[in-house]
DNA sequence: CTTAACTTAATTGTCTGACAAATAGACACT
DNA sequence: AGTGTCTATTTGTCAGACAATTAAGTTAAG
């Protein structure tokens, strides 16, 4: 149970993977020969030194605060007044930081008595941001995103297969259970059914793909929320779970995997359909 | 080819303060039942209303500009002194709001002439250092992160040996010839056969999929670009590479991903006792 | 002619002090 | 019980000043 000890890279240098971005040009163009140059040239690397400003390095001392565990989610750090004391920084300086922090979505703030700087608890949402960002710029289409979690969810499902603990499977079973108690009313529907999926994702045991998994699917459900579903199409649906979770319960990785899969591709037909028609 | 309008979703709702957040429990608690009450309560229900400051408001428009294309990749915003007069706030608060961007990755500044405010592509380092973030709170262990990146890059490779143009497939072929050049130095071997994983990765046409493929292989990679390898490991690592990409030659989806597998799972290995026995 | 040192101007980075806005709590009033 | 009013605390915004950084031009020395 190894675990990282700093996983968290300042920003210092250019991460050496994404060379060029997604561009899949990348020329790449290393070599020192550029010129012949008179003087001999020393082999010696150095990369460029970035001055830091002083509010990154504030950001970084609140940051290890709190990803250090100094600070617990909840907590009020101190409030700005005091921060500035302590720091010896100004309070434009301090706040820039802040606004860094907020953006990670590490702090929250709020005025007033009782309001100050807050510690919240990270989720997906910022992954979900931080992709859903990169998307649009690349004008990624419908299609492909689907098809991303049209691959990952069925991963998850055959993990949670091998994984899923006792409890969680009876929490399946719930789900169901609420799902087929509001077929007729579609948003209680609709949210049992995300439970569902969210709850299998889980399963996997997996934090990474869930992260994933959990990303991508909420920038397909913000562009979907407000398709409506047929008392048919919500029955197809209870059936497919249904069979997902016996899958599931039987331990058949394969199986589950497959099922989710056509789960989900039945749904994004239907999906497209309904958005093609709602856009003339 | 449907393309999403609008995917990134304002920071508007999602009362991130008192909505109790992840807190697993998530009792959730809703019940309009708690009490009573004499008055008959409507069952109306209003989202909190999220007053916007300006600076979140400065970012908005900013960030509009740039995902809308109406300013370039490399090009510069006007200056800060414009800025303010063109928007009508302080510069406290539209340097508040170039921090939020700045740390989304759209833009980056540098003071003097010929510096200014200038407008980045954001590639997946943004989406790495979200994900390295939630991962180092949740202390996920590097098992875990294996296991993602062994489930994530063969599936890219299966995809890959389906849709590989004759252009990439060549590119491979080069890098391959660089790795086997390059047997003996370690640093260029590295690099090589990082190219050849991007490459691979790139092949797969997908974006979701090729950013987290990418983005949890650079975090692997930043903990482990310590560590050394014999010539036996990289001569292993070349034949493997080998077999991948006939794989891919040959369209076969299933092998392509079953080697890569192996190959990274043999890496893995090498690379936790590696670190094992440098932690002691 | 080349190189080094100096000057200049443009731009971001930081600081200071002030006031506005939001909010929780106490208190009086109806 | 509810409603309005005051007060104190904290963040949000503003205005103006000066420091630090940097590109380019200018001058002087070799």
């Amino acid at each position: 149970m190894t675990v990282f000890n700093n996983l968290i890279v300042t920003a210092a240098a250019a991460s050496v993977w994404s060379a060029s971005s997604i561009n899949s040009g990348g020329k790449a163009e290393v070599g020192p020969s550029t010129a012949g140059s008179r003087r001999a040239k020393s082999n010696l690397h150095l990369d460029v030194l970035r001055v830091p400003r002083a509010s990154e390095l504030v950001a970084d001392r609140l940051r290890s605060l709190i990803v250090m565990g100094k600070v617990a989610t909840g907590d009020s750090l101190p409030s700005e007044k005091e921060l500035v004391n302590q720091l010896g920084v100004s309070r434009a300086t301090l706040r820039e930081a802040l606004r860094m922090l907020e953006t990670e979505g590490l702090i929250a703030t709020r005025p007033g008595p009782k309001g100050g700087i807050v510690v919240l608890r990270p989720d997906a949402a910022n992954l979900t941001r931080s992709l859903a960002l990169l998307l649009q710029l690349e004008e990624t289409p419908f299609e492909i995103i689907f098809e991303a979690r049209r691959l990952l969810e069925p991963l998850c499902a055959s993990l949670a297969a091998e994984r899923a603990t006792p409890t969680e499977i009876e929490r399946l079973r719930q789900q169901i259970e609420i799902m087929r108690q509001s077929v007729g009313e579609v948003s209680n529907y609709v949210a049992a059914q995300l439970s569902f999926h969210l709850t299998v994702i889980n399963a996997a045991h997996n934090d990474v793909l869930q992260l994933y998994t959990i990303s991508v699917g909420e920038i397909i459900s913000n562009q979907t929320a407000s398709v409506g579903l047929t008392e048919t199409e919500q029955l197809i649906g209870l059936k497919a779970v249904e069979g997902i979770l016996r899958a599931i319960i039987g331990k058949n990785g394969r199986l589950a995997a497959r099922r989710t899969e056509s789960h989900l591709h039945g749904f994004e037909i239907i999906l497209l359909q309904k958005l093609a028609v709602s856009k003339t």
